[in-house]
RNA sequence: GCGGAAAUAGCUCAGUCGGUAGAGCAUUAGCUUCCCAAGCUAAGGGUCGCGAGUUCGAAUCUCGUUUUCCGCUCCA
């Protein structure tokens, strides 16, 4: 099977027991946006737990806060992403490059001011001494014609662009018949503005009201909240703030199922260090969160780091977690050592002194920031895609038999365990309702008498329930029951009254937590 | 965004030459009581992605459109 194959059963998959749904679906669904189901929730909820216990608990020095979606629009002119992301954007559909529309029309203007300079230096030629160059421009017809286009092409130009006129911006395109310079064809797409964030009105849309932006980043609610957290928690630098929460981004291609969404979900921290301590932490960060990844036993091979050359405007070292995903090795988290330059943005933009007084070195300072950034989204199409398995168990001489395995860890599995009566009668299903009462306030169980034994334990594995206790004969005499394990296929006998014991530890998250920290 | 492919029941798919929409699995109810799917009976479930056009008549032909997948492109 191919990894493109494995990739398309994973999204039917996903689709058909629960996790993933697209969005609006009976009305055709909306692009590159997806629902979590009844199965993908839970799913997602046990990764985001590891991860805030994960950092929040394990971490002295670190605590959470909720920011809210909307901030004040300053907010991203400081941060950078009202100024970086606003051009408008025209694709040459043969060379299929993409070009700034304003840049191709400024070459054009350029262009008509050469050849001006051209006509110029030909009559100068031809003239010699007697050349008088002023008269010459004012009064040659060519020049004249080409003067008077260029003026009138930069007149439409600017207005276009004041009013943000995209319409004719592709028309001016047009009228200078300005080619591709890679294929020199005129064959172009709309204009279309390249803005990554969502906007949205606060407030009487008559009277005037403030366009305020869907945040494009969770990073920027922790550092706007800097000395807030620092002030009130008495926090003492190194020390971290972490995030949970939903970003919105315009992605002009969002694709590959739930990789690359509009609106997503992240999981961030930032942790503020000394100036000049940046790097390691940064090294400390990065081991740790490889860590986090590993613990949950996907096979080590599958991640690497991948340190990027080209920095972003307010990094001074990044790396990325990548993972062996179906379609190639991919980022999942991100860690970058971000500088001072939120905190120092800040401070300029809302004239607040964002310093932290060191009690240490007797210095106030803007401090330094090391950030880790989760795709929420990513890991658990990195936790679905690690999990998908199927196995071939064909007896010998036997018919075809396969099964398709969730192999969930345990700590994250959606449904913990399925409770099976192994027939409807004889008292059987109402010891195992008792059973699920017994664990139901600790965990998701199922309870499920419909169809043969075997067919409930392939239900079982095709959302990835790591144990199924079934109810038998034996179990009405002398209260035990035996625990399925989903990976083995093999069956033990248990007392039910050790039951919750042995559950509660086998899918507890204490034994990935200490895998993170032993190390 | 460009190019290619696809879309029929929850899933996988069939549907001939344009002539009243089908199967298997799944679901629900009942029977069966069997520790690793596919035993029996019955039932429910379809705007054939959507919108036009051609036609006496369109799941089928044409155009447009939406969504998805693949390649390119993009991705602080």
């Amino acid at each position: 099977m191919t990894q493109e194959e494995l990739f398309k059963k994973l999204i039917a998959h996903s689709k058909e027991y629960g996790f993933i749904f697209p969005s609006s679906e009976i009305y055709d669904g909306l692009s590159a946006v997806y629902d979590y189901g009844q199965m993908g929730v839970e799913l997602k909820n046990n990764i985001k737990k590891y991860w805030w216990d994960a950092m929040v608990k394990l971490n002295a020095n670190i605590v959470g806060i909720d920011a809210a979606i909307f901030m004040h629009p300053k907010t991203w002119e400081a941060s950078g992403h009202v100024g970086a992301f606003n051009d408008p954007l025209i694709d040459n559909k043969d060379s299929k490059k993409r070009y700034r529309a304003d840049v191709l029309i400024e070459d054009w203007l350029a262009k008509q001011d050469e050849k001006i300079d051209k006509e110029v230096d030909k009559a100068a030629k031809r003239f010699g001494e007697s050349f008088d160059e002023e008269l010459f421009r004012q009064t040659n017809p060519r020049i004249a014609e080409i003067v008077e286009k260029r003026a009138a092409m930069h007149k439409r130009m600017v207005a276009a662009l004041t009013d943000n006129d995209l319409d004719e911006l592709k028309k001016i395109i047009e009228d200078c018949e300005i080619v591709c310079p890679i294929s020199g064809t005129r064959n172009w797409t709309e204009v279309r503005q390249f803005n990554l964030m969502f906007e949205t009105k606060v407030g009487s849309v008559a009277e005037g009201a403030n366009t305020i932006y869907l945040r494009p980043e969770t990073a920027q609610g922790i550092f706007v909240n800097f000395l807030n957290v620092q002030k009130t928690g008495r926090m003492k630098i190194p020390f971290g703030i972490a995030q949970i929460g939903k970003a919105f981004r315009n992605e002009i291609v969002a694709r590959q199922f739930i990789f690359r969404m509009r609106e997503f979900e992240q999981m961030e921290m930032q942790f503020f260090v000394r100036p000049g301590e940046e790097m390691e932490w940064y090294e400390f960060w990065k081991n740790f969160r490889m860590r986090w990844h590993r613990a949950l036993g996907f096979g080590d091979q599958h991640y690497r780091f991948h340190d990027h050359d080209k920095l972003a405007h307010y990094a001074n070292a990044a790396a990325d977690v990548e993972y062996e995903f179906p379609f190639g090795f991919k980022e999942v988290e991100g860690i970058h050592s971000r500088t001072d330059f939120d905190l120092g943005n800040h401070q300029k933009f809302s004239g607040r002194k964002m310093q932290y007084y060191d009690p240490e070195t007797n210095e106030s300072y803007v401090p330094y920031v090391v950030e880790t950034s989760i795709g929420v989204d990513r890991t658990v199409l990195q936790v679905l895609s690690a999990s998908y398995t199927e196995e071939d168990l064909t007896k010998e001489g036997g018919p075809k038999d396969e099964r398709v395995v969730m192999k969930f860890p345990p700590a994250v599995a959606p449904v913990k365990a399925a409770v099976l009566p192994l027939v409807k009668k004889d008292g059987l299903p109402e010891l195992a309702r008792e059973i699920v009462d017994s664990l139901k306030f600790d965990h998701v169980i199922q309870y499920d008498e419909k169809d043969s034994i075997g067919k409930r334990y392939r239900r079982q594995d095709a959302i990835g329930t790591p144990f199924c206790i079934t109810v038998d004969h034996q179990s009405v005499e002398d209260r035990t029951v035996t625990i399925r394990h989903r990976d083995s296929m093999e069956q033990e006998r248990v007392a039910i009254a050790e039951l919750p014991g042995v559950i509660g530890e086998a899918v507890s998250m204490r034994k990935l937590f200490e895998k993170i920290t032993n190390a």
